[in-house]
RNA sequence: CGGGGUGUAGCGUAGCCCGGUUAUCGCGCCGCGUUUGGGACGCGGAGGUCGCAAGUUCGAAUCUUGCCACCCCGACCA
């Protein structure tokens, strides 16, 4: 086990602050629930951004930016949207600031109060619909497909390091579409897109659905969600996308006129993932040693080790390689400094999840090899030089796909049935994970279950078998079984 | 936002109950030397508004009050 780093058997909770410090992810900052997130920890989320960015590209999208701030009357607009976010909101009240005259330092003018408040965004659907509103006038403006990478806050109680923090970043998208079955599918194919980036990059396999009524997001009428499964069997929300049907045009009026003339309402859709997906990629895959990364997303793929230390042969003969390395794509740094020891600087590199370790020592340099050590499952083995041009890719490649490999069997170990809320109970209790369960379908009965095991229905999965069956709870008859979890 | 806990050097801590010289120790950091294939060692050195602010006192890291932050458990939520 890594120096400093708490076992997950011991305190998962302690764990995962551990890993986010000592691999130099982020840090709690000074103000209350934001966190500084650092150049290794920025550096991963660069790398998802760059990926999600690309397909969302080539998928027509195309970026822009909206305003932090909202003005309050925006936000009342749309009556489901107020409400659900109106507890967690920041509101600036106030344009300046001014001396105290009684000598107690820098104060808010009281007289500078703003005439209308304004909202710093917890999500921007208001301020762009209500822009929305001048760009579309005729079906010829649709699909408008909008995407702003930004910052929100949202006002939280209780935060932890990038699941949940006062401010993140995120990417928004927001599209308006000439029918409700373009903006449907346009919904659909984004929550695609999130399950596809959380498979074959952050190797994390996610169970596509449905919310529920309770759950989905404040203005939707249908929210898709990709949901993670963690290591200590909390689900995770990794991504959601909505349908948010005519609500935001109807209360921003965004109408435009279609072939025959005739004026009709917008219909939209809105579609996020957030820096949080740096906290499901740590607790999806990383262990007591520390972080693991999957390669796809690593900032650095392969760190080289000079033993016992850097001198002119190796710093030579490293040269080569990392050019070689360097040709192929991949990310390579050489830990040059002499004041360490190879010892610590294995555990370090370890603690950073840096997929792989290419150690060179002069017993090596006349064998022309290399020791390369895999992050993933610890092994080593000597690799010629010549061979490494392919010897890493194909490595890469490896790890990747036994990450992914790994983490889809530890969710269908922890994917379970029950039939009664005995069995339930039992298994949210003694082993967490996702639990396929009968539902009557009821709000009263999802709040109720919710209140007794702390389970939440995540979602109701994608092309979902019929299936006839009980409530466990109700005993009312079902016609599908839904994924039930406790979840971040 | 409720209940519990913690806050002393970059990190981890002793001291706090029971107030009293110059605040303890380890890691890390700087210098020199010896080392070096899985977290080296010796010697020397630097580094502190004891979370912040008031109060009690001749005297506060220690007692009181308020505030802030973090951790754990709830309620709320991406």
């Amino acid at each position: 086990m890594a120096k400093g780093v708490t076992a997950r058997s011991e305190n998962y909770s302690q764990w995962y602050v551990d890993i986010v410090k000592k691999a130099g992810l982020a840090e709690h900052s000074a103000v209350r629930g934001c966190m500084v997130i650092k150049p290794y920890g920025f550096g991963i989320w660069e790398r998802m951004k760059e990926e999600l960015d690309r397909m969302f590209k080539e998928t027509g999208h195309v970026n822009a930016y909206f305003p932090l701030f909202i003005p309050k009357s925006f936000f009342s607009k749309e009556a489901d949207h107020v409400d659900g976010f109106a507890k967690e909101c920041a509101v600036v009240t106030h344009y300046r600031l001014k001396n105290d005259e009684n000598g107690r330092g820098i104060i808010v003018d009281p007289e500078a109060r703003l005439e209308e408040e304004l909202i710093v965004r917890p999500t921007s659907e208001t301020i762009i619909w209500n822009t929305y509103r001048d760009w579309i006038k005729s079906y010829r403006d649709l699909p408008l497909l909008i995407n702003q990478w930004a910052n929100v806050v949202r006002w939280e109680m209780r935060t932890r390091l990038f699941l949940r923090t006062a401010e993140f970043l995120w990417q928004e998208g927001h599209t308006a579409h000439a029918t409700e079955a373009e903006a449907l599918n346009e919904a659909k194919r984004m929550q695609k897109i999130y399950a596809k980036f959380a498979e074959e990059y952050m190797a994390m396999p996610v169970i596509q659905g449905t919310k529920t009524e309770s759950e989905k997001f404040a203005g939707a009428l249908e929210t898709f969600t990709i949901e993670g499964l963690m290591q200590d069997g909390k689900a995770l929300q990794a991504g959601t996308s909505h349908f948010l049907g005519q609500n935001f045009a109807k209360a921003f009026d965004v109408k435009y006129l279609n072939e025959n003339n005739e004026e009709e309402l917008v219909w939209a859709t809105s579609w996020g993932v957030s820096t949080r997906l740096v906290g499901g990629l740590i607790m999806t895959h990383s262990d007591d040693d520390g972080l693991v990364i999957p390669p796809k997303l690593a900032p650095v793929k392969v760190v080289i080790v000079p033993i016992p230390r850097p001198s002119e042969a190796l710093n030579k003969a490293v040269e080569n390689i990392r050019n070689t390395l360097l040709k192929g794509g991949i990310s390579v740094e050489y830990d040059d400094d002499d004041k360490k020891r190879p010892g610590f600087k294995f555990a370090e590199h370890e603690l950073r999840g840096i997929p792989i370790r290419i150690g060179i020592g002069p017993r090596d340099l006349e064998k022309n090899q290399v020791e390369v050590a895999r992050r993933d499952t610890k092994e080593k083995t000597y690799v010629p030089i010549d061979n490494l041009h392919e010897f890493i890719p194909q490595l890469l490649e490896d790890i990747q796909a036994n990450l992914l490999a790994k983490a889809k069997a530890f969710q269908a170990e922890n994917t379970r049935y029950a039939d009664t809320f005995e069995e339930f109970k039992n298994i949210l209790k003694t082993k967490g994970g996702f639990v396929y369960a009968h539902w009557d379908g009821t709000p009263e009965t999802e709040e109720e279950i919710k209140k007794r095991t702390k389970a939440t229905i995540r979602c109701i999965p994608l092309d979902n078998p019929l299936e006839e069956g009980k409530c466990i709870f109700s005993g009312k008859p079902s016609t599908q079984r839904v994924v039930f979890a406790k979840a971040y």
